[in-house]
RNA sequence: CGCGGGGUAGAGCAGCUUGGUAGCUCGUCGGGCUCAUAACCCGGAGGUCGUUGGUUCAAAUCCAUCCCCCGCAA
């Protein structure tokens, strides 16, 4: 008997989960609940989510709440559906009590870290952005408070030194599908016993604001490359140069001091620019110079001369 | 009608305001220097200046039109 399934989600991240509990013949998705149809882009269009696109796509209903705690013909919706579970990833909504005790198993949400650690909106980013070696996915049951609930299951995911926030995304999203279906027949079944998260290592990834994005190159060129790939097109590390913003694609630390002022470009050669920073020398490689498209720093640096 | 930048040789750019010989940094090819070189010197090839139309003796440059790329904001 296959279990059932409401499946709440919004950004590309949970694709992939979603389409293998559809595809499976272990479950049956009965809704997709999405964030409203947003302006996005060059001229504000109007843009569905990826999660709603890929379910009108496959004929699965599709709810929209502005915000799910306040609409209750929605939520008489969900309990006619008489889901065996909610499963939340990167929803975006707070749920309430009352929704969470619709499904007659739980509501398991999927977290990108190693819970307690990175609580909140951008774990990804700020496990690379603190040069962290090891970062994860787990599933835990859905609790009001912020990603506090019981752990079900976790699985941590090795972070390469020159790894950069769209990689580990992706390899966050393939890996979400087995885990979150192992979580759901764990559960079904009771051999899954979640426990407690332990009240050490709380920690919490707070929202990127564009600041912070903003290359200090008085920090260390260690830092900074975490920056740089911690944040890498979403929305992008930068510095200004002339008045325009040129976001920093790719770096590297380079082992080797020199003199000069911390910005200063020590070095210009085919590998990349070498800029000096309070501690060591950062390598730009590829850089987006602000309305243009990404080039190798060596280029960029080649339009810059006699002007 | 959200705001804005851009399309010029294989790459990255200047030139446009004030129309009049296609420029710079590289790459590439050939030659030279050198023990040697990604360094340096000399020389060459390579462009219907995004499209279409207009103004003009003359358009990369001015006007109009369309196509494409990108940043911000959300």
């Amino acid at each position: 008997m296959k279990l059932s399934i409401v499946f709440f989600g919004t950004p590309d991240i949970g694709l992939k989960s979603l389409e293998h509990l559809y595809n499976s013949d272990k479950f049956e998705v009965l809704g997709v609940v999405t964030q409203p149809d947003k302006p996005s882009g060059r001229g504000k269009k109007l843009t569905p989510s990826p999660i709603k696109v890929f379910a009108e796509e496959h004929n699965i209903p599709v709810f929209q709440p502005k915000s799910i705690r306040k609409e209750p013909d929605i939520i008489r919706s969900l309990k006619e559906l008489e889901p065996d579970f909610f499963v939340t990833f990167a929803f975006g909504q707070i749920l309430s009590q009352e929704i969470l005790d619709i499904p007659k198993y739980q509501t398991i949400n999927l977290h990108v870290s190693l819970l307690p650690k990175y609580r909140g909106a951008n774990p990804i980013q700020r496990a690379i952005m603190n040069g962290d070696t090891e970062t994860g996915i787990c599933t835990m049951i859905t609790e009001l408070g912020l990603d506090c609930g019981d752990i079900c299951l976790k699985e941590p995911i090795k972070i390469d030194e020159n790894m950069n926030c769209v990689e580990l995304f992706e390899i966050c999203s393939s890996q979400s599908p087995l885990l979150l279906e192992k979580t759901l027949l764990g559960i079904a079944d009771g051999s899954i016993a979640p426990i407690h998260q332990c009240e050490d290592g709380i920690c919490y990834a707070d929202k990127l604001n564009k600041e912070e994005c903003r290359i200090d190159w008085t920090k260390s060129a260690k830092d900074i490359h975490n920056l740089v790939r911690g944040v890498y097109k979403c929305p992008g590390a930068f510095f200004e140069y002339k008045g325009k913003i040129i976001k920093t694609m790719e770096t590297a630390v380079i082992n080797e001091t020199a003199d000069g002022n911390y910005g200063d470009f020590v070095k210009i050669s085919k590998s990349g620019i070498d800029v000096k920073t309070g501690n060591g020398i950062l390598r730009l490689i590829k850089v987006k110079p602000e309305g243009k498209g990404e080039m190798s720093a060596y280029d960029w640096s080649n339009g810059l001369s006699n002007h």
